[in-house]
DNA sequence: CAGAATCCGGTCAGATACTG
DNA sequence: CAGTATCTGACCGGATTCTG
């Protein structure tokens, strides 16, 4: 199970262990969390490629600037491929990889539960 | 699988349906967001129930205002559960309720894609 | 002990305008 | 088309201090 810790040994022993193991799911987090790097996953799974423009229409309200600094930011991490060909004027094509279909399991398991979530807390009311 | 979306019908019809899957996605996202959730989570399970200085402690640099804010949240989300012992000075305990406990299959997926995904950004350097 | 109140710098993200 | 540049208000999170 997640983020278990054995009851054997010291205290802390246990809880450094632990912190990495948090750095590592605050890795994953910061990859999907900003207003719209799911959004942006999610158009280029469906489009499968797509220039730039297309993809600001696709998503909607997003600025330029911030589909470029999210793209930039999907690109480091592997999950979305640039590709520039040298016609005129440069085509430049957007592409989900190989590697960043991998994270569709863990954007489920989040929708999932944020949709269970989201009947949690109605019921509450 | 995740974000899939047919193929058939109207993009809009299609984009619509999406929208509203992306909404559960960030709902999630938010809950675990934030510096300080997943470690406030973990030591809850942890320590299955502890006071609010303790808690401080074990967790390390947290700040009592931010340990209060997030504590909030959580209590909120039902993740948590805060109950006051009316003894003098008050005895203040927290603990991770029942229903809490099932955010732990989320974050080990999270744990586990994170995990991978570092070993994968080092061997592309 | 269990927090609340205040201050404050840094980052986030939107609006707008501009470039090749 | 494919972005970059600049300005700006909002918000995040830390430091410090104070209260019952």
């Amino acid at each position: 199970m997640a983020l278990e810790i054995k009851r054997v040994g010291e205290k802390k022993t246990d809880m450094k262990e632990c912190s990495t193991k948090i750095l590592a799911v605050r890795d994953a987090l910061e990859i999907f969390s900003g207003k719209w790097k799911i959004p942006i996953i999610g158009a280029l799974i469906y489009l499968e490629t797509s220039g730039f423009k297309e993809l600001q229409r696709m998503i909607g309200d997003i600025t330029p600037k911030m589909l470029s600094k999210e793209l930039k930011e999907l690109e480091m991490n592997l999950l979305v491929k640039r590709t520039v060909e040298d016609t005129r004027p440069v085509t430049v094509t957007y592409s989900i990889t190989e590697y960043g279909k991998t994270c569709q399991s863990v954007i489920f398991e989040l929708y999932q539960w944020g949709e269970n979530h989201r009947n949690k807390i109605k019921e509450e009311m």
